[in-house]
DNA sequence: GCCGTTTTCGGCCCGACTGTTTTCAGTCG
């Protein structure tokens, strides 16, 4: 069972009891350890059966029974009892905004409303005036919010979060009295989607502020507006929160809405055990004297710990790490010397000319791009003998090209069906830069899905795995797979995974990048780009490495060519071989396992 | 339900805003 399925279960027990009127402290119990699941980088279900369950921090004894049956029978009995009390539409009010446990247990147990659509007849009718505080406005805020919710298609992608949030910023800065204005939240910890935008404003006059906020140009509908604090929703449909404070708590601010909020707790609880009270407002000692707060390095210095960069803010062992000096010196973009995936106008949906890709890269400093167009699978690709042609024309290109940088040969080969490459290993050997990727059959089941991968990266030939789960973000999701298995036998074979740099793949994610480090497997992070002006699109996916803890040396393309040049010549090193038998019979019986769960890995409790 | 350099029992982050109240519960971040 998938880590992504036990966190779903896990969160929906937190859920069922919160709407049950069950212990606060054992639902946020529940949530944490549906968030540690999640995003743990390698399968919790293979820790239980290790009986390291319970070592996972905020999974006890208890927890990792539960886990433990859902690994055995896929099913868990508390969460059967609970699921028996509460009637199944009406957890799904509790993603309504404005509807807690506490106003949807009163509507369900006062007016038996038990899905969106009762309620929403309920608030059209009056009918929802009889729960008590409940009234007029809030009604017509419950009929918004579930407009909403059904016309929600998803998060934001951070590429496009970020230019919301920097033109507001800019009208921000021009306020007169601001010293600084920075995002927050998910967009500064760089999360592949974010759900809203906190900005955050240091001032000691307020009122302009928040004023230019509610009042800017993007604004489409402004939900609450106080002296320090102000909401609005985005006629992008993105809703946008401002906080402004006085100049000496910027800094604690800044990292108290930089979140996250596990990441919060963790270091508050650790502070409250130092005698220290840490809030937006600064760090306080226990007669309530300031100590710090001025700047985000404060916080860290108040506890302890050495400053912690954003991105590894998710209470998955940062402070643990900090604690003990072991954090990552985490991959930056300027580390990265190529891009080992980029596409010419020879691929039927690239538009640059080599000439064009090359000037373009020259400008951002790279000092090698591997060209790699489309195999013959895809529409109008390269057959063996185009390859060839279009090898040279590379080869050309690049003894013309004397400023730099160094063009490499290199193609995007398709795996098939099979685990087949699209092309002849012949047509391949002689080539810089073979990334192999899977572009159809996204819905087989992750056995063959994980066979196929398998059998592609021990051709003997393929360098990267290019984005090794083909999701899309909003509108495909990622194929099953085991990706523990694959990992492996990349190990074994000497081939590195893909950070897909394009917005809305970011594929490995931040999870994967995880588990490859972990597993001892190398990535390369590269654009894919389609034209030259995507190939500065490399920074979304070292933002995804960062988050994966990922170092420079965990990183293929942080190498000088010439090394580079002899990891890749290197890297096929073991010659094709069966998998074991043995692996076979797991994979088969997962693949069964897999099928029958199809129909609920769909909803991944959110972060 | 989890966790432990004040603890194996007794804690569990902290504050702003709104709507519905006439002092505050609920929600959110």
């Amino acid at each position: 069972m998938e880590n992504a399925e036990i966190a779903r279960v896990l969160s929906e027990i937190a859920d069922l009891l919160e709407l049950t009127g069950g212990n606060t402290f054992k639902v946020r119990a529940y949530r944490r350890a549906a968030q540690v699941v999640d995003l743990h980088p390698t399968s919790v279900a293979q820790a239980w059966r290790e009986g390291r369950a319970a070592e996972l921090t905020g999974i006890g004894d208890r927890i990792a029974e539960k886990i433990g049956e859902l690994v055995e029978v896929g099913e868990c009995r508390e969460h059967a009892r609970l699921a028996a009390l509460v009637p199944p539409g009406v957890v799904d009010l509790l993603r309504l905004e404005g509807m807690g446990p506490k106003t949807v247990e009163a509507v369900w147990k006062g007016l038996g409303i038990t899905d969106v659509a009762a309620l929403e007849e309920a608030c059209r009718s009056g009918r929802i005036l009889e729960v008590p505080r409940l009234g007029p406005t809030r009604a017509a805020a419950i009929v918004a919010a579930i407009a909403r919710l059904r016309a929600r298609a998803g998060r934001m992608l951070l590429h496009r979060a970020l230019g919301h949030a920097d033109e507001i910023l800019a009208r921000l800065r021009a306020v007169p009295g601001v010293r600084q204005a920075e995002a927050a939240g998910s967009v500064r910890r760089r999360k592949e989607t974010v759900g809203d935008l906190d900005l955050l404003v240091a001032t000691t006059d307020a009122a302009p502020v928040v004023r230019a906020f509610c009042g800017s140009a993007g604004v489409g509908q402004v939900l609450s507006e106080g002296s320090t604090k102000a909401s609005v929703r985005l006629k992008a449909g993105l809703q946008a929160d401002l906080r402004v404070v006085a100049p000496e708590s910027f800094g604690a601010a800044l990292h108290y809405f930089t979140g996250s909020k596990s990441h919060n707790i963790a270091l508050r609880t650790r502070a409250m055990k130092l005698g220290l009270k840490v809030s937006e407002y600064g760090v306080f000692d226990r007669e309530g004297r300031r100590l710090g707060g001025r700047d985000e390095a404060d916080v860290f210095r108040a506890v302890g710990l050495p400053f912690i960069p954003p991105e590894l803010r998710e209470g998955t062992g940062e402070i643990e790490a900090a604690e003990a000096g072991r954090l990552p010196r985490l991959v930056e973009e300027a580390d990265l010397l190529g891009d080992l995936h980029v596409h010419s106008r020879a691929s039927n949906d690239a538009r640059s000319e080599l000439e064009d890709l090359a000037r373009a890269a020259r400008a951002l400093g790279r000092r090698y791009l591997a060209i790699t167009d489309h195999s013959r699978a895809r529409p109008l690709g390269l057959d063996a003998a185009r390859l060839a042609e279009h090898v040279a024309a590379i080869r050309a290109a690049d003894r013309r090209e004397a400023g730099g940088p160094r063009l490499l040969a290199g193609v995007e080969v398709d795996i098939l069906p099979s685990g087949e490459l699209d092309l002849p290993p012949d047509a391949l050997a002689g080539l810089d830069c073979v990334v192999a990727s899977v572009h159809a059959h996204f819905d087989d089941p992750a056995g063959r899905n994980t066979q196929r991968l398998e059998r592609a990266l021990r051709s003997g030939v393929v360098h990267v795995l290019g984005h090794p789960s083909a999701r899309e973000i909003g509108s495909r999701e990622p194929c099953a797979l085991d990706l523990e298995g694959v990992l492996e036998v990349a190990r074994e074979q000497g081939v590195a995974l893909e950070v897909n740099a394009m917005p809305e793949r970011l594929d490995l994610t931040d999870v994967g990048c995880r588990a490859a480090r972990a597993a001892g497997v190398p990535v390369v992070i590269s654009s894919d780009a389609h034209e030259a002006s995507h190939l500065a699109n490399l920074r979304y996916g070292v933002w995804v490495a960062r988050r994966g803890w990922l170092e420079a040396k965990d990183v293929l393309n942080t190498l000088p060519l010439a090394e580079l040049r002899r990891r890749l010549a290197r890297s096929p090193r073991a010659a094709p071989r069966p998998p074991r038998p043995k692996q076979r019979a797991a994979r088969a019986e997962e693949e069964t396992h897999a099928e029958a769960h199809r129909g609920d890995v769909a909803r991944h409790p959110s972060a």
